[in-house]
Formats: structure tokens, C-alpha cells, sequence
DNA sequence: CCGCAAACTAGAACGGATTCTAGTGTTTGT
DNA sequence: ACAAACACTAGAATCCGTTCTAGTTTGCGG
């Protein structure tokens, strides 16, 4: 038998070890979890010692990428902190990317509820959405190295991209009143979805060291001016 | 600032050992070298000899991407097909991405080159604008993998890479008159990168099988429409 | 012709992501 | 309670980018 090597801080798996049910909050559609074949009449307990494994992995993730960014984001590393072996981890994010994607998803919740606690002050739309850009700029940097790490890997994720969806989604919501994905027109969707572009590749500019928070601020203004232009006063409605 | 014309590159030193650079040189790191870029046969055959090295260097790359992407671009292969040694060939290109940004730089040098041979005939500057890109997006998507593999790669880059600043140039030089990176205002540069962004962004989302041609098209004239409005009707010169 | 220095070659070596192996708990169905 | 199924572990193995080593070739100045 094996000696459970007391190295790191979390021996884990021994005993879960845990408390009632909790009933489990937060996003039910986990991606990496093991176990999927089975049927859903499943686990109650195994799940929940899973989620603790998953969450320590993510942590010691985000952690270790905060300062170093990727490179220092080792696989190995990240298990060892974890207080996982390097096939497990790999059994809960098949590859370095999706640890990546999954680390994205908890800084993009974060922006969100930041706005919602706190929404874009401005009058017209194109400024909300500059000043959301800008929030989101400001958060981000923060963690240059973590910054980094993440846009990179989304923006070469080669299938769903929560990034850029979700940060479109969250424009239209402060810029056009009551839009959304749903309801929105092509054209509304093209012009937020275009400005959301341009915020991604400035945001690469500035983690390349070529713009200045100013420099991301007027040029956000310059777009965002011109492409919700018909939002701040649409053609229809007469002024 | 460097050279103009990137696509006579030498072999340089080794970079220092130990982690890869962050941010330091560019991808051409270019050292006193017999004249490479001078077509005169003063010093004679090495030059060209290292010429034609570099040339069989790059075919190669751009072959082996051509079908099945980065991943089939490995340099093992890519020295054994282009015939040197693994040594000279990161002789050459210090790393992978030197060896992809340079094989962009030739397929930039083609849309170049056809868009002089036959400008943009529309009369509007928004007009010629789509029409150059959806001309360079019609190039690159004739060869899915290897259009992939550079677009994504180059996004990643760590440092400089010509892509981003070549489209907008180019797309400054067929929408405004006479405008050249030098003379441009800070609006006008603003607004013909962030098309260029916008433009990036939906062929990344091409790429992953999200867009269709004409989904493209569609966004980048309503992109274009708004953003190079004052192109098409400046504000201060009326029609 | 000589010798030097840079360029080239073949191949080993190294590091990190990913995969594979064999074996040890742990959970679940009956 | 027992066995099949599954989760986990330690560690070896593999793949590929990159670096290093040692020896050979090439071109140039003298």
C-alpha cells in the first residue's frame, strides 16, 4: 500500500470527508468532470470530493498563472499543488488549454457581477460600453501575467469561445436597453460584436506593450463612437 | 525602427539561453551581415547560396502547413525537407514562430502585389476597403490550414509581427488618398485598424467554422460603413 | 597555399505537455 | 459482503520545440 505522500497541503482523497450536501451551487454544466458515461443516478458524495479536486485544481492554476503567466502554469506543477496526480489532472482538463478556458470563466463571472453590482453610469450607450471595456480592461490588467495567459488561449480555442460571445452579450445588454442575444438585429449584433473585436486586439496591443491604458481608452472611443452610432440616436426615433 | 522590407532575413546569433524572451527582440533579430539584402554579387556566393538557403526554408514551411497546419510544420521536418540541418535552420529562424511569421510575410506580399496589379475599382473608400479584405480573405481561405495556422500563430506572437500593421497600412493606402502610416491622423489610423480588427476577429471565427463567406462579408460592410464614414463623406469637405 | 572564423552537419540532450502502465483505494449494484 | 467498475496515484514513456556538442566545409585575407 501507498503512503499517502503528506507534501502538499491538501493530501486529499483519502476521506472526502465532508459536510451535508450544500446542494451544490454554481454551474451544473461542468466540463472536464469525470465520470460522464454513468448515469446521472449517481454519486451524490463522489461529486461532491470532485468538485473540491476540481476547484483546487483551478485555484492552483489561476494562482501559479497570476505571476509567470502560462509558462509557469505547468502541468505538473499545477497537479503537484493540487495535491493531484498528473493523470488526474488530465482526467479533469484533458489538456492545458481547457484548464486555461476554465480559469477564464471564473475572471469573466467575476467581471460580470462587478457590473451588475455596479453598472456603467453613462448616458448614452456608447459610453456604458466604453466604460464597460474600460472596467474590464482595468480588471484584467491587473494580473498582466494571468491577462496574458487567458486571452491568448481563448482566442485560440479552436471551438466555443466564452470570451468574445459573452463579453458581446454583455455589451448589447448595457448599450441597447432590454436587447439581447435573442432579440437583437444582425445589424446590432455585427456593430457590438465588431466593437468587441476591436477591444480584444487592443487589449493584445496593450499585453505586447504597444498602448497605453489612454491610448486603449481613445481608441475604444473612436470605434465605439462610430459603430453605435445608431444607438446613441437611432434613425428611427427623431430627435 | 528597423527595415522595411523584412523578407531578406540572415541567420544571427543564438539568443541567450534560459527562458524564452518575454518581450525582447522582434522576430528578426538582424546582425551585421554580408550585405543579404543588396542584389549585388560583391561578395558573391554566400549570400546567395544563404539566399536560396533561406528560400527552400520557407517553401518547405509553407508546404508542410499548407496541409495539416502548424502541427505538421514541425522543424525536424522542415529542415529535413528544405535539406540543412536542424541547427541551421534555427540558425535561420531562432524559433517556430519566426519560421511562421515569415511565411506570412510572403502571402502578404502576394495580396500585395495582386492589389496593385488590380487596385479596388469601387468608388467609395468603405467600398475598396471590403474589397481588399474579402480579397485577402479569399486568398488565405484557399488554404484552410495553412491561413489557420498563420492567423492564430501570429495572434499569439509574443512580440511585433507585420500582419496587423501591413493590412492597415494597406487598407489606408486604398481608403484615403495619399494617406500613408506617416501622414495619417490618429483618428483615421484608429479607425481603419479597429476594421482591421474587426476583420482578424471574423476570420478567426471563420476558421472555426462560425462564419460563412458571406456572413463575413456582410459584417465587415456594416463594420466599414460606420467606421469609415468620414472617409466616404468627410465632415469638413462637403461632396 | 595557409589558417582562421563563420556556417554547416549529424546527432545527442533537455524541458514540458501529453500519454501510457500497473497497481491501489473507493463506490455501487446485487 | 463481494465483485465489477471506476477514480486515483506514482512514475515511466513519448512527442516536439529548442539547445548543445563536436566535428566538417567554405570562403576570405594574407
Amino acid at each position: 500500500m501507498r503512503i499517502p505522500h503528506a507534501t502538499t497541503e491538501a493530501p486529499a482523497t483519502r476521506r472526502p470527508a465532508g459536510t451535508s450536501a450544500p446542494s451544490t451551487a454554481g454551474p451544473s454544466t461542468i466540463k472536464g468532470v469525470p465520470g460522464v458515461h454513468s448515469e446521472t443516478t449517481s454519486t451524490g458524495a463522489r461529486t461532491r470530493s470532485q468538485h473540491q479536486r476540481r476547484k483546487r485544481i483551478v485555484q492552483a492554476a489561476a494562482a501559479l498563472a497570476s505571476r509567470g503567466g502560462v509558462e509557469a502554469m505547468q502541468m505538473r506543477t499545477v497537479a503537484e499543488r493540487a495535491g493531484v496526480a498528473l493523470g488526474t489532472l488530465y482526467r479533469y482538463f484533458p489538456s492545458k488549454m481547457d484548464l486555461v478556458v476554465a480559469v477564464v470563466g471564473e475572471e469573466i463571472d467575476l467581471l460580470e457581477s462587478s457590473i451588475e453590482r455596479r453598472p456603467p453610469s453613462a448616458t448614452t450607450p456608447s459610453g456604458r460600453a466604453v466604460d464597460v471595456l474600460m472596467r474590464a480592461t482595468r480588471g484584467l490588467m491587473r494580473e498582466p501575467e494571468l491577462a496574458d495567459a487567458l486571452i491568448r488561449s481563448l482566442i485560440l480555442a479552436e471551438v466555443e469561445t466564452p470570451f468574445g460571445d459573452r463579453m458581446t452579450d454583455l455589451l448589447l445588454r448595457v448599450t441597447a436597453d432590454g436587447v439581447t442575444v435573442r432579440t437583437a438585429t444582425e445589424e446590432q449584433f455585427a456593430l457590438v460584436g465588431s466593437l468587441s473585436s476591436v477591444w480584444v486586439q487592443e487589449l493584445l496591443e496593450m499585453l505586447r506593450g504597444r498602448r497605453t491604458h489612454e491610448q486603449i481608452q481613445r481608441r475604444i472611443e473612436i470605434a465605439a463612437a462610430r459603430l453605435l452610432a445608431d444607438f446613441d440616436a437611432p434613425p428611427s426615433a427623431p430627435k
